[in-house]
This record gives C-alpha cells, structure tokens and sequence, in this order.
DNA sequence: AGCTATTTATAATG
DNA sequence: TCATTATAAATAGCT
C-alpha cells in the first residue's frame, strides 16, 4: 500500500471490477453463493451479491432460517428462490386482508418504540455490561421470529435486485438467471 | 455452470482461493476494507474478512454507528481500531462494575424475553403485514440502541480477531520490472 | 494434490 | 476517465 492517492484510487477501481467480475465467475461457474462489500479508503461502500448481498448476510448471521429454506426441495439458491416465491404468493394473498385492519392497529404498535423489558421500564442507555448481554440474546431471539415473518414482505423487492445483479461479463460463461421479478426498485446495487 | 459435480467441486475450491486472495490484495494494496461470504454448492459457508467480516457487515448496514468513529482522527480501520480500544478500555472499567451488580438484575431481564408491544401481549405469529413493518422498525431502533452498546462488549474479541488476521507472513512478493509491487502475501486469510 | 498450456487481470503508459 | 499492451497471475485440464 505504498502508492499515492491518485494512483492508488485507479488500482482500487480496477480491482474492485476484477474482484466482482471473479466472484461474478465463481457464483455461475459453481452455483455458489457470493456476496462481497468493499469500503474504499475514501470510506464508500460498493457491493456485490449473487443473488443479493442482503440474503447472503442474512444467511450468514443467521443460518437457522434457512434451515427449513433447505427442506424446501433442491439446495441454495434455487431453494431459497422457490421458498420466496411461495411467501411471496402468501403475502399477496394476506396483504389485502391486513391492509383493512392495519391501520386500525398503528396507535397500539406505536407504543412498542418505547419497548419495554419485563414489566420494568429501564432506558437501554442504563443498562450494564451483564444486563445488555441478556437482553442481546432476548433481542436476537425476538428478530429471529419477526425476519421470519418480514421475510415475506421483503422477498418482492429481493427477487428484483437479485435479477438486476446479473448482468454478466466473461465470455464462456454468459448466463442469465431466470427469475420471477415482481414489484418495483427499492434499491440499487452497486 | 456445466461442470458435472466432482470438476465443479474442484473448480469451485480453486476459484474461491484465488478470489480470496485478489480480496486480500486489494485491501492490502489500496488500504481498502473487504468482506466476502461464500456459500459453495453444497451450503458451506465460507468468510474472508480484512479487518473481519462482522466489522464489515456491521458497517454496511448500520453506517450511522460508524460515523462518530469516522470523527475519531483518521479514516477507516485505523479509526476503527482506535475508537475499540478506547471503548475496550472503558468496557474493561466498566465490567468489573457491572458483574457486582449483573447478577441481581437477571431475574428482571429473563423476563424480558416475552417482550411486549405497548401494552397488548401479542405473539409474533399473530401479527400481519402492517403491525409487522412498523414492529420491524422498531426492533431495528432498538437493534441500532443496543448495538452501540454491545459493541463495548464485542471490542475485545474483535480486535482479538483483528490482530489474529493480520499475521504478515511473506515480505512482499516483489517481482522484477522496477517498481512493481505484488500483493503482500498474508498467509491465512480463511 | 502438482504441472503446464492457455486465458485473464492488470500496471504502466498514451 | 478510457484504451492499449507487455507482463504477471489465475486457472482448466490433466495426471
């Protein structure tokens, strides 16, 4: 690391492509599942992910949800792909129903910004080394069950990103996935 | 993706190998941050991580706790590193306070695993869409809350990790053709 | 796992 | 930033 900015920033670019196209490569090539994040020494971040870099986190940090994606008929993504598909039909069927009595429900969860532990009132910022390790685990537990649910509402806009990924580069391994996109841009990727 | 199962397995081997290694160089080379997670074919995860992969998804996706560190001197993992020492050092003074207290507390805390929203009681399963979202977002404030106060916690195995990543093995490969500088070989990347 | 022919990435330069 | 090219590095195919 010993070149000077300007330099450094062309072979920091340069890489960087070379990086995404390899892991580009390696995920077609193999089926495997990528996802990279890079901070430049400037501090912005650029990602890659195949199918995106949200799902391989999630995966990561939280391997038992995608246990039962597993038992879903094939492996990895395809499974995850066929998994989303079916939430997403479920969702679709379910969401007008909420839509009715959503609104009605708002006051009682806005109370829950003020979350509360047992029945005491502690602020997080008066809580102690020992105290905050238990309520980590309570909390982890708690995000296990809602990304459970909120998976469904994410997997429209998941798919869309994952199809938007693909654009590939290397000649002897073009190769477009398919993949049922429903629902508009939330976010873009790279 | 046309390899039959054992060529893709040993395609899949050598690929991750060097695009871990490109990672490598270029966060070696540019001073850049870079996490990778791979899942191969058959589901098995796979990290690399410089400083760590934890570092690195934590600051993808919460760039905000990341910001007063960026205020702390110089940029990036340097800031980093600085800001967790700092924060160990209070943590380590910290802790032996809170363990005399920690554990009267834990009664009130296991409670805390059956969170409430508001005042109802409702169970995770029995919320739709619409609960769903506005409770999701207020887990995440309240992820966002403890975060920057487990990091305390989380300070010292990270720089542990930190440190343990960074064994420099090789000089630099330095290969003829003048200036030319090689990756600096770090030896145990994964 | 090692070897080598070939392809690909990239540093330097325009 | 883009294009070229000489060279280093990665890797497919084979053993």
């Amino acid at each position: 690391m010993v070149k000077d900015s300007s330099c450094r920033q062309v072979t920091f670019s340069k890489r960087r492509t070379g990086l995404f196209k390899k892991a580009n490569e390696l995920a077609t090539l193999c089926g495997a599942e990528v996802g990279i994040i890079v901070f430049s020494p400037g501090g912005k971040p650029y990602s890659f992910g195949n199918p995106n870099v949200r799902y391989i986190i999630d995966r990561f940090l939280k391997p038992n949800l995608y246990k039962k994606m597993a038992n879903n008929s094939s492996v990895g993504a395809k499974a995850y792909e066929e998994t989303m598909n079916e939430l997403h039909d479920n969702h679709v069927k379910q969401l007008s129903e909420e839509k009715l009595r959503g609104e009605a429900i708002d006051g009682e969860i806005a109370k829950g910004k003020g979350l509360v532990i047992g029945r005491g009132c502690k602020k997080i910022d008066e809580l102690g080394f020992e105290e905050l390790e238990k309520f980590k685990e309570s909390l982890d537990e708690l995000d296990d069950k809602v990304k459970e649910r909120v998976m469904e509402m994410e997997a429209s806009s998941t798919l869309l990103m994952l199809s938007n990924n693909n654009k590939l580069v290397t000649g002897s391994c073009v190769k477009k996935r398919s993949v049922r996109v429903r629902a508009i841009a939330k976010k873009s990727y790279f």
